[in-house]
Order: C-alpha cells, then sequence, then structure tokens
DNA sequence: GCAAGTTTTGTCAACCTTGCCAAAATAGTG
DNA sequence: CACTATTTTGGCAAGGTTGACAAAACTTGC
C-alpha cells in the first residue's frame, strides 16, 4: 500500500479524519464508531480512510507513534560516550509530555478496545522503541538486525522498563511528571543494579 | 465468543481443522489460503472455523501456546526458594522441543505472513511468558496485575532475554539443541552480571 | 493556459472476523 | 427408550481490511 504523506492536501484529510474519528470516538466509543462514518464525516471514501490509517485502533495511536519518533531523535542527538542508560532517561525526561491528550487517549483505550488488540499494539510500540535503544547502543555492526544477543536483550530490557514504569503510571492516581520521572528512574536504576536494588534478578 | 474445547467431538474437528489448514499452508502457502478453503476441507462451516482458532494465523501459533502453557507448569514446580532465573533457566532447560516441528512452522510463518502481524503475535506469546514469570516471581501480592514495577521490569526482562536467544537461534544456521541452550544461558547470564557480562547496561 | 507526469482519491471485489439466533448433535438421567 | 440440558454447529448479516485499476486533482515545464 502506498500511504500519501506528501502533500499538503493529504495532510488536511489526514487532519479531517483524525478530527471527525475523535469526535465520534469521544460521542459514542470506539467500538461503536464505524470506519464509514468517519470517512462520510471527513468527505472522504472508506478506502481513503485507510490509506492514512492502518486501521481504525491506529488513530489511537498515532500520538505514541509521533513519540517514538521524537525519541530517536533525542537519543541520537546524546554524546557518544555516555552510557546507554543515561542517554535514555535523559531523552524521556526531556520529552515534551501532553499529559491531557495521554489521558484523553488513554481514557477511550481503556474503556473502548478489546484488551489483545491494545496491548499487542502497546508491545508493538514498545518493541519498536526496543529497536530504537539498540540502534543507538550501536554495537550492532552492520550485521542483520538482531546479530547481537547482548545488544538485542539489554536493548529490551531497557525497553521493558521504561514502558512498565508508563504503564504502571497510568495506571496509578498520582498522574504527574514528577511521578512518571520518579519511577522512570527507579525502573533503570534498577537495571543499573543501583545501591538500592542490586540482586533484582536473584530475588525469590 | 464460546470455544468448543470439552467434547471428543470438537477435539476432532479442532484436529481436521489443524491437519486441512497445515498441508493448504504448506502447498500453497498461507496467505493463499483462505479461512473458506480449510473449512471446507476439514468439512465444516467457516463460522465453526473461528470457534477454534480466533485468527487464520492463529494456526501458527498453536504450538507456541502450548508450550507457554508447559512453561507455566514447570516454573510452578520448582522449589520456591529457587532464584528466579533458575527457575527459568530449569524450566527451559527442560522443554521438550521438537526441532523438526519448529522449523516447519517457522519457515511458514516467514514466507508468508505480512511482518507486522507475525511479529505482534510473538509479542503477545512473550508478553504472556513475562506475565508467567511475574507470577512465579509472587512478589505480587493479590492486587491487581503490574502493581509492583520491581516484578513487572524483571519478569519482563527475563522474557526478553529468553525470547531474544530464541529469535537468534532461529536466524542462525547451528539449529542444535546444544546451540540453543547456550544461547539462553548467555542471555539469563548477563541479566545475573555473571562475570563475564557485569554492566551490560553500561555499554556505550 | 496546456500537455505530461505524479499524487491522491474512488470504486469494486474479495477476504477476514465476529455477534446473534436457531438447528443439530451429544450427554445425562430416569 | 424418552426427555431434558448442554454443547457444538450453521447461517446470516455487519463491519474491518486490502489489492487492483481507473478517474480526478495537483505539479511542473513550456
Amino acid at each position: 500500500m502506498v500511504r500519501p504523506a506528501h502533500t499538503v492536501r493529504s495532510e488536511r484529510t489526514r487532519e479531517a479524519l483524525r478530527r471527525a474519528a475523535l469526535a465520534r470516538f469521544v460521542a459514542q466509543g470506539v467500538e461503536d464508531t464505524s470506519a464509514e462514518q468517519i470517512a462520510a464525516d471527513a468527505g472522504v471514501s472508506l478506502r481513503t480512510f485507510y490509506r492514512h490509517f492502518t486501521s481504525k485502533h491506529d488513530l489511537l495511536f498515532a500520538d505514541y507513534d509521533a513519540g517514538l519518533h521524537w525519541f530517536r531523535r533525542a537519543l541520537a542527538a546524546r554524546p557518544k560516550g555516555e552510557p546507554i542508560i543515561e542517554s535514555v532517561r535523559a531523552a524521556i525526561f526531556a520529552f515534551p509530555y501532553d499529559v491531557q491528550a495521554i489521558t484523553q487517549i488513554a481514557a477511550l483505550r481503556a474503556g473502548a478496545l478489546d484488551p489483545g488488540r491494545i496491548v499487542g499494539h502497546i508491545r508493538q510500540v514498545e518493541a519498536d522503541f526496543g529497536e530504537a535503544v539498540a540502534e543507538r547502543l550501536g554495537i550492532r555492526t552492520g550485521a542483520a538486525p538482531g546479530t547481537s544477543l547482548a545488544v538485542t536483550v539489554t536493548a529490551r530490557c531497557i525497553a521493558a522498563a521504561v514502558f512498565g514504569a508508563m504503564e504502571l503510571w497510568m495506571l496509578g492516581n498520582d498522574r504527574s511528571l514528577a511521578e512518571l520521572a520518579r519511577l522512570c528512574n527507579a525502573a533503570l536504576s534498577a537495571l543499573e543494579g543501583g545501591p538500592d536494588d542490586a540482586g533484582m534478578f536473584r530475588h525469590d
């Protein structure tokens, strides 16, 4: 499939679809909104909808994807010699969170998607995040992706830590940025084997 | 949806569907096999097919799911006081691998599924694996799943290590059990911070 | 403004997936 | 065997998703 993403026109269409979808989602829930309705509201055909978004649920992850893109660049901008966890920490802390938007999307997801699909989608993003870290780790010497066990495992552990923290944050009551920072920091420190959490993997 | 899984009859249907599907998959590829063909070959309706398998691709992961079930029980059987990584290692090493079947399924998957879907499915299994480990970690004090950051992160890291090793194994040339054991062992040792891999997360 | 080339959109058809309800098969009981 | 409860199946309809091809809109160079 060829995804339109070049011209001004296509960007307008995309925006119209996003708007229409969000409005419907909020008004009548995700599952009770049909792709056809969204397309009609935006004044385009159903087929066009699927050219701009791979699925109905994809709309609920657009922000996530954008964030991933941001993170990739932030990571690339860190100094070469820095330990990978430091780079990740710095990038995460610098991220321009829009708590309100995150909360809204989270509410829509929680209320409307069947768990399987949503979890799969999030895991996908987590995997991409891990890929980004692995890329930055750079030990990947041009060989086929996933050639080095150490790189793969390290990157995925970091992704697991960050996403574990974020999911915990979303579930909790204190949805302040400070709390998010605290959780991410704790998770990453645990990986480093800091004073408090040494021996994490030796727990009973 | 109510999945049939009780009577002898339903088990026969399930087997017939599995057989029919595998035959078609091998003969004409996964993507060029329609669910309707499979159902017809097995002598049941399309609707019935979807009662036994959540999707066409689900057929390629039946073994995975069965393995997960096996692992869950093996883990539960380990002594309470054992460090979690030891338990995982022991369970993995005791698994009755059917290399031939694994290789065949892997070939089908590689050739036929669009990458997105297959990766998502595998990640799902990996997540379930992590859940199993987290469960066994037990620190989860009856509270809602994912309450403890340490447990979640630890479990996911272990899952990442094991699956990272397995995927590397599938990609490599040496598909012997010894090689699989070596890779899993290396990945898990890395987590423990063994003598060779200490400071994994401090790599540049 | 016009012709040629590129990008985006619409139409159509096929297949995937699932909820709902009723028919058929099976199991259990007396 | 007859009766009833449970389980499995089929049929149908609606909606999700995608490939193929042509029409429409836009860009560019003249």
